[in-house]
RNA sequence: GCCCCCAUCGUCUAGUGGCCCAGGACGAAGCCCUCUCAAGGCUUAAACCAGGAUUCGAAUUCCUGUGGGGGCACCA
């Protein structure tokens, strides 16, 4: 079966930090241009001069590489259809603007702001709804131009149709069918002769050939304006998706700073940068932001590869999602675990030469099977695996008292594992095991009280990988170095 | 206020008139394994918003209500 190759496109304004709501359009869009052997396009939109924010533009293109989403056109790498940056084709909508201007589907206004103001509050005084008064739509063709020669400010606005309906199709929820007196004369190009969002992107998506607008449901209302433009010119429609929008985790309302806030006090973020930061996998953010909005029935953990496989448009679902971090988690836990000992550890390193430690590669590529399901996020590793890179840990002394005991019978505890350990002849776990496992036969004590004793002289932690299997990562002789070390803090103890 | 969209376990969802006393996943609870913490295995609890209509038969179709969400800019 011969499918069309989808030209999709992911169009982000650089107003803040790259969001979930821009990866997970851009990860369907990414999927659907893959799939149908088609490209995936990234066009930045910064019409909008006062809120541009400086960076963001650099953010955008960094996240969308770091989750591997990597664009076939955009302003970075070209293509055929540029350029890619909507400030750069300022001639193309002005050209368009005129062309609805010629055809009788826009037309300019000169109102000013004190002007629009002052009927919005009458309107809002008289209960009445919020609309642009029209007085420029009856202005002649050649009474506009005569201003616009004489230098006069203007915008250009569309010409809404004041009666009937327009029928919006949109590829999930169908036809949406509005009433045009609902809607406005919105303005098309500003007076700064950029255009706004209704203008540039439908143009854009025109000129670059785009076959499918993926995008979020806050455009619903303004779906049927859009639709009007693209007739107003005689062009095809693309296909239409407006993807539910994603609700904050207790699905009441959307993510505010407020909840970002929280979110982030609780190490997790809706920011791309910040869950880079906080030890997320692309896989794992890719993973879970595929599923909310995305009908899988069984088998979801995917790779890229899997969801390019499995993909549909078809099974995108059109109601609210509320975000849960906790899935999250799993699916980079799990993400995690699938990786290779080296691609782990690659991703590992940097988090420990964050965090000062001298990485041996040799080191780190022995404590990976050892910690590797313990990891939720990358950065555990630095809780769970730190001690292998210091020289020394440091101890508190409640921790090496072992629950029922005091100090002094953990410090003879800790003195024998020290004579046990210190006649073998290397610390591989299943040379140190079996006479420590005798031991605890022997002494009464239970296996958690010496082992656990042992664990916090030894990694300093009362949490840590397998014990036998960590000593001999570290080594004979740093164990007993830390050994004799706990011996000297709980001797100290007990003369308290 | 007006317009639009949405409605299955706590959450993400499967389900397109009979395969459904509703399946999967996260989370929760219990058991097993176990040197801590995990991972893993097994098990349990947990949902079709309400009311009408169509039909032999409705989670699935249609109305109404209710609830939730989004939008009403020279922002995107």
């Amino acid at each position: 079966m011969f499918i069309k190759p989808a030209r999709t496109r992911i169009a982000p304004s650089p107003t803040g930090h790259m969001h979930l709501g821009t990866a997970r359009v851009a990860l369907y869009d990414y999927l659907l241009a893959k799939q149908t052997g088609g490209q995936f396009i990234l066009r930045i939109e910064d019409t909008d001069l006062k809120r541009a924010v400086v960076g963001a533009e650099q953010e955008i293109m960094d996240g969308l590489r770091w989750l591997g989403l990597q664009y076939d056109e955009g302003p970075d790498v070209g293509g055929k259809y540029g350029p890619y940056r909507q400030t750069e084709r300022r001639e193309i909508y002005t050209q368009h603007a005129k062309i609805l201007i010629d055809n009788g589907s826009a037309y300019p206004c000169f109102c000013t702001p004190e002007h629009l103001e002052k009927v919005k509050q009458e309107q809002n005084a008289r209960k009445e709804n919020p609309h642009y008064d029209g007085t420029c739509r009856a202005l002649a063709p050649d009474e506009a131009a005569k201003r616009i020669s004489n230098g006069e400010k203007y915008v250009v606005r569309f010409k809404m149709p004041k009666e009937g309906i327009t029928i919006a199709h949109d590829h999930l929820r169908g036809d949406i069918a509005t009433e045009n007196k609902q809607l406005n004369d919105y303005v098309l190009l500003k007076s700064d002769g950029l255009p706004t969002y209704h203008l540039a992107a439908i143009v854009d998506d025109h000129e670059m050939q785009i076959t499918h607008v993926l995008r979020g449901s806050e455009w619903l209302g303004t779906f049927p304006l859009h639709v009007n433009i693209v007739r107003a010119f005689g062009w095809d429609e693309p296909t239409w998706i407006h993807l539910s929008v994603f609700l904050k985790p207790s699905g009441k309302g959307k993510m505010s700073k407020r909840e970002a806030a929280a979110a982030m006090k609780d190490g997790h973020s809706i920011f791309i940068k910040d869950m880079q930061e906080l030890g997320f996998t692309p896989e794992g953010v890719l993973n879970w932001s595929a599923l909310m909005g995305w009908g899988v029935a069984e088998d979801d953990v995917m790779t890229t590869a899997q969801m390019i496989e499995r993909f549909s448009i078809d099974s995108l679902t059109s109601s609210p999602a509320a975000i849960n971090f906790q899935k999250l988690d799993h699916f980079n836990a799990t993400h995690i675990r699938l990786m290779t000992n080296n691609d782990l550890a690659a991703r590992l390193a940097p988090y420990y030469v964050r965090e000062g430690f001298n990485v041996d590669d040799a080191v780190l590529l022995k404590i990976i099977p050892l910690i590797r399901e313990r990891l939720v996020t990358l950065d555990d590793c630095i809780s769970f695996g730190g001690f292998f890179f210091k020289e020394n840990v440091t101890l508190a002394p409640e921790d090496l008292i072992a629950k029922g005991l005091d100090a002094k019978r953990s410090a003879e505890i800790a003195r024998k594992c020290y004579e046990i350990l210190s006649a073998l002849k290397s610390m591989d776990h299943a040379t140190a095991e079996p006479p420590m496992r005798a031991y605890v036969e022997s002494s009464g004590f239970t296996v958690n009280q010496i082992f656990g004793i042992l664990r916090v002289a030894v990694t300093g932690q009362k949490v840590s990988p397998p014990l036998f299997e960590s000593m001999e990562v570290i080594g004979k002789e740093k164990c007993l170095q830390r050994i004799q070390n706990a011996i000297e803090i709980l001797e100290k103890e007990k003369s308290l």
